[in-house]
DNA sequence: TGGGGTTAT
DNA sequence: ATAACCC
């Protein structure tokens, strides 16, 4: 996650009202303390994407396919008792009705992601992506401002949109709560923009940091929201069954904390924390001890642009070269149509197999530079880019694959990353921005001081 | 599971 | 390059 302190450090001076988010970088929120941070989870996500490009599918059961599995389903099915992640076969057997889509080509859902990002970043640039249809949004500044514009007498007033998670009685009146209940309005509003603007219903959870923001957005499910106030945070968290359903603690973690006997929240909290460094190393330990107690000060963190662009395809068997290169040239067309549509330049390519003999979920991968002569033609259409990448993605599958021998292969990849917006041209302190055009015109004219610098770059 | 993503080591 | 995490 990140180091303690992340987004409450020193204030220091910053332009008042100008908050730029930088991907991948915190921001300060100044010297506010208490921050306000939103969970915004899609309902059924593939599914609402299905619906809305054929309204016929509504009010029928609805799965969606990938190979064999049904990876999720829209309410409907699940008041029929599909599952997610249910084998299609027993899918069909619960629910005989059940519609099936095949949800293999991602395109739709990504662009449908992005516009929901696109459209929580109009409310605020501090907005993090966590899969295609979960979003946090740290709503500390937009509280604040608003707070700001409230006379004192108005502060009673303020009400909460949504459900308050709570056992016990709360105190809505109680002033300290004003900043979440504010909170739940925008979150509120969040919601009515994405069902007008994009069609879309989810859920929202409102609280003082992103481990409880993410656990209380699913309390009241679907299309509905819920605020936790401070004084209900150990109630939530000791609400869990078991320490696998905090976020941050996943299968291996859950594992090896079971063979110490830890299983519930509370035995996390208890447990001897050097005991747990010396098993988990220290930053783990720290770090889901702190999760275990709803502690958690990992800042928002802009997404921005996506850092790699992938295609994947599972199968049962792929056994030789030819077949493998078949597959490889598939995705391979594919990433580059959508690396051509963002526009960035990826500077490195990555081959991952997965080979049927292996474990579980254990791929191998093999990534290169990607020819300098090669990144310049990218974005231009008609020059053949695919040869001289399928040449390279193969010899990083016989780096990895020895073609002489048997094989057994379940799934291959192929990866763009280390994408970088344009040429950049260092000149000093500031670094300075070549335009594609401008860097064409550069080639073409006289040779000048930059371009000598660009070579050494690539 | 599948077909994606991210960060840390 | 792998291993962990998330969906």
């Amino acid at each position: 996650m990140e180091p303690a302190g992340g987004s409450q450090g020193a204030p220091g001076p910053r332009e008042p009202g100008l908050l730029r988010a930088v991907p991948g970088q915190a921001v300060s929120t100044g010297s506010i303390s208490s921050r306000v941070i939103v969970h915004v989870d899609l309902d059924c996500f593939y599914a609402q994407v299905e619906m809305i490009s054929n309204p016929e599918l509504k009010n029928k059961p609805l799965g969606v396919q990938q190979k064999s599995f049904v990876i999720t389903c829209n309410y409907e099915a699940r008041k029929l008792g599909v599952k997610k992640c249910m084998k299609v076969r027993d899918a069909k057997e619960k629910c005989p009705q059940l519609v099936l889509i095949n949800g293999e080509d991602l395109t739709r859902y990504r662009e449908m992601s992005y516009k929901v990002t696109e459209l929580l970043g109009e409310f605020t640039p501090l907005v993090e992506r966590l899969g295609f249809d979960e979003n946090f949004v740290d709503l500390t500044e937009m509280v604040e401002k608003r707070l700001q514009q409230l006379q004192s007498d108005e502060l009673a007033a303020v009400t909460v949109s949504g459900h308050v998670y709570s056992n016990k009685s709360v105190n809505l009146n109680d002033t300290s709560h004003v900043r979440l209940l504010i909170g739940s309005q925008i979150a509120a509003e969040m919601r009515e923009a994405m069902y007008n603007q994009l069609g879309l219903t989810g859920c929202a959870g409102i609280a003082p940091n992103k481990l409880l923001a993410k656990l209380v957005s699913g309390v009241f499910k679907p299309n509905q929201q819920t605020v936790l106030l401070p004084e209900s945070c150990q109630d939530l968290i000791l609400g869990l069954n078991h320490i696998k359903e905090i976020p941050g603690i996943g299968y291996k973690t859950a594992r090896c904390l079971e063979a110490l006997g830890i299983r519930s929240v509370p035995d996390l909290q208890t447990f001897s924390s050097k005991i747990l460094e010396n098993k988990l190393g220290i930053s783990v330990a720290q770090h889901i001890q702190k999760l275990s107690f709803g502690e958690d000060n990992s800042s928002v963190i802009p997404s921005g642009p996506p850092q790699s662009f992938s295609e994947e395809d599972s199968f049962k068997n792929c056994s030789s070269e030819v077949e493998a290169k078949k597959k490889i040239e598939e995705l391979l067309a594919i990433l580059l149509n959508r690396v051509c549509q963002d526009g960035r330049k990826p500077h490195t390519v990555r081959l991952a197999i997965r080979r049927s003999s292996s474990k579980y979920y254990s791929r191998e991968s093999r990534q290169c530079p990607i020819p300098a002569h090669v990144i310049q033609k990218l974005g231009t259409g008609n020059c053949d880019v695919m040869t001289p990448l399928v040449t390279v993605l193969m010899k990083l599958f016989r780096n990895m694959v020895n073609v002489k021998m048997p094989f057994h292969l379940t799934l291959l990849s192929v990866c763009f990353c280390n994408l970088k917006a344009l040429n950049i041209v260092k000149k000093g302190p500031m670094d300075c921005y070549l335009t594609p055009s401008l860097s064409t015109t550069l080639h073409s004219g006289k040779r000048s001081f930059e371009m000598k610098d660009m070579e050494d770059f690539s």
